[in-house]
Order: structure tokens, then C-alpha cells, then sequence
DNA sequence: AGGCGATCGTTATAGAGCATTACAATCGGA
DNA sequence: TCCGATTGTAATGCTCTATAACGATCGCCT
């Protein structure tokens, strides 16, 4: 039962600098390293409108998740994100460890947990999805709307 | 001197699943999101075109850097990789001890290492850009050639 | 010449985030 | 009723990165 290679985790959002005078070669013609450079950008905007709160992307994508889907459980919320059960599950703790979201039990499955937003994480989200958007927004301002509409378009038809 | 608390990596590159039936709610309007699922499609064509080589993408990152500016040394390796000094350094290590890359004195500055290439990593690297190269292309390839010097021109534009 | 702050490489340490594995409880279909 | 699949959970380990500190060297200023 051999361990495979721990999956490859991008890294550091430090700002990525552009160095004069250096040379790129391929890598400025790879979607892969300008997806890269320019999630980096995005996130600073992140960042700032977040500043304080201790959350990160995967945390805000988990908590708009659960409020929109209440009821929703770890399995499920683990394949959304992309990380293993147990990865959702010390998530999860955390949110409940702060109040932001309880767990409770299904009556149609024993084993699940549903998830909800409290009172408390539904004030918190509507705010930080107010927050994230209107940085999101303000970050991506250097392009005209046409353009955000079709970068949007671009990369949703790339993700497939 | 407090600990600044870790900044934020972006995490695994599971497949980040579309659940059928799910409200994704703000998701959908934000480039970040949008970004973050289109970077992990591309990696999972990076991974193919590097099978094997246990290569991630920074590592591929720098050792393209390296061929392209032969001389370079860590500290800038770094600043273009977003990482801190000592994380180039072990990055060096690492190829050093697979005989890719090699640290050289460098007659204008007693501190620092000129890194280059060996041989055998200039090879290996002819390879790994091609493969990348191709299969980055192939990724691509639900755009049109049109769409896809679009998207690049954007993700530029936004990256800044 | 001399002094001094900045920079480079290096080492040690710590921590976040994730996977893997294993297990008990429960579900659902043969 | 049996049995494979799924859920939540706990334990463990690994990778990547930051931070801090140090000696050597550089570059500049006096």
C-alpha cells in the first residue's frame, strides 16, 4: 500500500514580483502561470476585505456554501472544496468552536450531520459576501464590465 | 515580536466537484472563485506533462527561471517565486541533490551563489517545457485559438 | 581607511493545511 | 438478514512555508 505523493498544494500568496529585465520564457505563454499570477492579485483584494476575521478562501467558499444549502453535510461540503472528509470535518469545528455554525441531526440519515448557519454566522456571512464582492469588484476594475463578463466566461468554460 | 499569524495557502489540488442541484449563491460572480477552479483544471493537465518527475509547478517555475537567466541567484529565485530566501534555498537543494542545478562562485558578489544548470537539467528541462507547453495547449483547447490569446490578454491585464 | 546598515546564504524552529488510514455506526439493496 | 458502501471521527505524518537569528560580504558615507 504505497503512499502516493502528497498532491501539490500551490503556494505562498507573497506577492508574486515581476522582475525587470528577467527572463520568462515559456512561462508567459502558459494559462497555467498567468491563472496563477493572477489569483495571486485577486486574492490581495480578498485579504483586504476580510482583514481581521481570520478567514480564507476556502472558509468563505465553506460558510456561503452551508448558507445557501442548509443542511448540507461534511461529505458533501468536503468534494465541494476539493479536500478529504476530514479536512471538512476540523472545518467545520472550527466554525462551530466560534459560534458560526452548528450541527444538527437528520432524521431521514443516521449517520449525517446537517449543517446550518447560526443567527450569529448568518449576520457574519451576508456581510463578508457584501465585503468579498465589492473587493472582488474594485480589484477587477482595471478591466471594462465587457471584459470581467468575459474573462467570467473564459475561465468557467475552462473549468468546465 | 508577535508571530504574524501564516498567510494563507491556497489548498489541494482535488478535483473541485460541481454538485448538481447545489446553490454556489455568490460563487459564481466572483473572479477569485472562478480563477481557483480554472487553476486547478489546468494543473490537472501540468500533472499529466510531469508524471513521474515529482515536479510541482514552482519547481518547474524556477527551473525555468534558472535556464532562462543563468547566474541568477536565490534571493531573486525567491522574489519570482513568492517564497522567502530559505525556501529557495532548501528549492536548491533539492535540484542540486538530483544533480539538475548547480550553485557557482561568483566573481562580483562573495555572498552570493550563481545557480545554473547542469547538463543533464538543461535536458530535463528542454523535456518538461515541451510536455508542459503541449499539454497546457491540449487543456486549452475547449477555447478557440481567439478565445484563448483573450483569456491570456486578461489574466495579464488583472495580474498587473 | 573605517564604520555601518543592507543583503546573501544558511540553519533551526514552528505551524497551517492537507492526506491517509482505520474504525464504529448506519444505510440500502440483494 | 447479510454485506458492501457511506458518514463522521480520531490519530498520524508529510509538505510547504514563514520567522528569526547568525556570519560573511557588500556598498556607501564620512
Amino acid at each position: 500500500m504505497r503512499r502516493r505523493p502528497a498532491p501539490y498544494r500551490p503556494r505562498a500568496l507573497a506577492p508574486i514580483e515581476r522582475v525587470p529585465g528577467l527572463d520568462y520564457d515559456v512561462l508567459d505563454d502558459l494559462l497555467g502561470y498567468s491563472l496563477r499570477r493572477a489569483q495571486v492579485a485577486m486574492f490581495l483584494a480578498f485579504d483586504a476585505a476580510t482583514r481581521g476575521l481570520d478567514i480564507t478562501p476556502p472558509r468563505f467558499t465553506a460558510l456561503v456554501i452551508i448558507g445557501a444549502n442548509p443542511g448540507i453535510n461534511q461529505s458533501v461540503l468536503g468534494r465541494v472544496l476539493g479536500i478529504a472528509r476530514s479536512g471538512a470535518m476540523a472545518l467545520t469545528d472550527w466554525f462551530e468552536a466560534r459560534g458560526w455554525v452548528e450541527r444538527r441531526r437528520r432524521s431521514d440519515d443516521g449517520r449525517a450531520w446537517g449543517l446550518h448557519l447560526t443567527r450569529r454566522g448568518e449576520r457574519l456571512v451576508a456581510r463578508m459576501k457584501r465585503s468579498v464582492r465589492r473587493h472582488d469588484r474594485w480589484r477587477a476594475a482595471v478591466l471594462t464590465a465587457a471584459e470581467r463578463r468575459e474573462l467570467l466566461r473564459l475561465l468557467n468554460k475552462l473549468a468546465g
